[in-house]
Parts: structure tokens; sequence; C-alpha cells
DNA sequence: ATCTTTATGGAACATTCATTCCAGAATGCA
DNA sequence: TGCATTCTGGAATGAATGTTCCATAAAGAT
């Protein structure tokens, strides 16, 4: 009929996340994405309608390619404890690739630049807050039951929604750090403390 | 020998920190810090030299006013535990005076808007995260001490660095939950994790 | 009281930004 | 090959930003 996309709208978004994702949305201009991107500012304006539907693509792109499988790591082994540590060894794995400092984790950015003013981004941000809790929760029931803990839901539930926040202190650290290393000690801290605590009684 | 200022220097950063503390640093419009400083142009610039100036002496005023008296509630009490309890009351306090969602840890912030970009602030975080580690160190041996724990330096080393980076997350969290309790059952949390461990063999 | 000196704050400026627009290009169809 | 349709990307636009500048005002010194 006319004439075709010479990248697909999923290309677009695919190139533009990694911008988002390291240095924010207020620090991303337009030209950025233009040059990144590799097509001109009509093709971003006829596809989206702006850079922020823009920037909630890339945010939502980075939940279904990045952040759900981490989550689904979370769930996807029985060893409850093998699962948390796959699911650090998978963030950890992502700053080694790219180099420290690394961009730490969009979603957190995001919760401290524009969530707070912008009720679709909070959404979002929540939206992957209750996910990565229920999967923590899953995690740690399976590690408690496998350590024969006497700790009950209520406990368990209190002890996933810890880590889950304390996971994204990572994140938010990873961006200033330089030594890949602390981020492994985090994590090797992490399951120590939690082995301890399944633990007592 | 001349006119008197209208405002002193450190009367101008306590009214700037606050927007920058909220809304960050590119959010934060000249307009807005002009309104409610309740100076002109001229005085910020002639003061300061610049908005990024501006922010840096409100970051430090911060550290100064905020932070640095939280780090020393981690060392002022000889119970370990009592002292890492009133940490997170002092911050928690802070964000129950002014309301939830909350406006998160200033420096937390910085760290994710600005710290990766510019080498300043960079150093401003880094220094933080050194005495926040350092006093975490302090609260967490006495503790150790107080439990009789086995736990050697190196260790004990190890979750204090662990406690402060899952403390950041906390304050990520705190800018998007409009739930106070949340904030409560993490501390609960964090303080029962650590005395398993310190408690474990 | 006058003069000197310094702060003041609004106006003006240059820059940067997101957005809009349109002439031309590229494809599929007849 | 020629037409119709849709995408393309650079130029133009208008708003907002950080910064500079200067006439004015205010206080101390003599």
């Amino acid at each position: 009929m006319a004439r075709p996309r010479s990248k697909s709208r999923d290309e677009l978004v695919a190139r533009a996340m990694p911008l988002f994702w390291e240095k924010g949305f207020g620090a991303t201009s337009m030209d950025a994405l233009v040059g990144a991107t590799g097509v001109g500012r009509g093709a971003i304006y006829s596809d989206f309608g702006g850079k922020e539907e823009l920037f909630l693509a890339a945010l939502e792109r980075y939940r279904q390619r990045i952040a759900d499988p981490a989550i689904a790591l979370l769930t996807g082994t029985d060893d409850g404890m093998a699962a948390i540590r796959a699911f650090f060894d998978y963030f950890i794995g992502l700053h080694a690739k790219r180099g420290m400092p690394g961009p730490g984790c969009f979603i957190a950015n995001s919760m401290t630049e524009l969530a707070p003013h912008r009720p679709e981004v909070l959404t979002a941000v929540n939206a992957h807050g209750d996910a990565l809790r229920a999967a923590f929760l899953v995690a740690v029931t399976r590690a408690a039951r496998a350590f024969g803990s006497p700790l009950e839901t209520d406990e368990l539930v209190e002890i996933a929604a810890f880590l889950a926040t304390a996971s994204q202190g990572l994140w938010s650290y990873g961006r200033t750090v330089s030594d890949l290393g602390e981020l492994e000690r985090f994590k090797v801290a992490l399951l120590k403390m939690l082995r301890s605590r399944l633990l007592q009684a």
C-alpha cells in the first residue's frame, strides 16, 4: 500500500530504553533519542505522540525483558535460597557486562525521579514492587520449609517485603560504586542473614 | 560600608534544600528557587555562581543537618540494637512529619540522578556512604558483643555494609509508598534479621 | 546629610528543549 | 511506468531554561 517502516516500533523502543535507563527521563534529550534510534523526530511523534509516551514504552519494555525474567528466577526453582542467589546473580551479571558504575535498575531509578510526580509511572513501579514482593515470598517460603523453619506466614511476608526493598538499595548503590565485588558482598551478606533468620526460633 | 544582605547565605541554602530534596536537580527550576527563597536571581548568582553550586551547598547542608545527626545516632548509644532502631526511627519520623509519600533521602536521590554524571556529587555521596558504613559497623560490633556473638570482624564489616546499602533501598521506597507502616515493618524485619544473624554460630 | 559601596531583583539574553510541520522520498499497486 | 499512499527527517516554532546585566535601593562612613 505504502512506504514501510524503516524501523519497527519495538526496535525504536529497544534503542531508546538504554538511554532512559542510564540517564533518566529529564536528562535524555530528544536529540539524543533521535541519534540513538536512527530515526527522525517525525517518526517518534507519529508513533508515540511524545517523549513521555516513549519513556513509558521503554519502562514497560524493561519490565518485560529485564525485570520479569529476574522475578521469574525467584520462583523458578524449588530451592528457595538458590533462587534468591540466582536473582542477584542475574542483576550483578548485567552490571558486569556493562561495566561499573552500572545503570542500576531502571524501575528503581524511576522510583526516585518520576514516580512521585507522574501517576502512570507510579502505577508501573508499584506493580513491579508487588510482583517482586510476591516472588520473594515464594522463594522465602520454600527456603523456610527446606530449613524446617518455625516462622509463620506473617513473618515470611515481612521478610519478603524487607528483601524486596533492600535489594532496591543495591541497584541505587550500583550506580555510584566502581567495584563489582561490593555487589557480590551484598548478596552474600543477604543470604547469610536470611539463612540465620529462617533457622532461628 | 554598604548594604547588608536581606537573607544570609545559609538562609538561602536552607530554603533551597527542600526543593532539591523533593524534586531533584533537573526538575527544580531557577524560577522555583527564586520563589522559594524570596530573593532575586542576581543574589543567587552573586552568592553561588550558578544552580549547580547552590545544589552542592544544599546537599552539603543536608549532610550536616539531616544525615550526620542520623549517623551520630548509630554510635551514640552503647546498645547497638537500640542505636540502629533510633537511626531508622529518626528517618521514619522525618517522613511522618512531612507526610507520605515522603521525600526519601536527599543523598540517595542524588545517587541515582546526579552522582553518576557529576564527580563532585559522587564524591559527596561516597563520603556519606563511607561514614554510614563505619557508623553501622560500630553499632553492629556493639550489638555483637552484647549478644556474645561468635562473628569475626570481617563478617561484621560485611553485615554493616549490607545494612547501609539496604537502608538506602528504604528511602527510595519511601518516595512511592503511601503507608508509613511499611517503613516501620522494614525496620522491624531488619532488626529481627540482624539479631538472628548475630546470635547464629 | 551626603557620599560611597554593595546587595537587589526584574528585565533582557542566549541557549536548549520538546514539538510541529511539510516537502520529498520510498514503497506497493495498477 | 506512473500513481497513490505512507513514512521520513531536517527545518521552523514556541515555550522554558539558566545566565547576565544594570538601574535602583539601602545601609554605613565621614
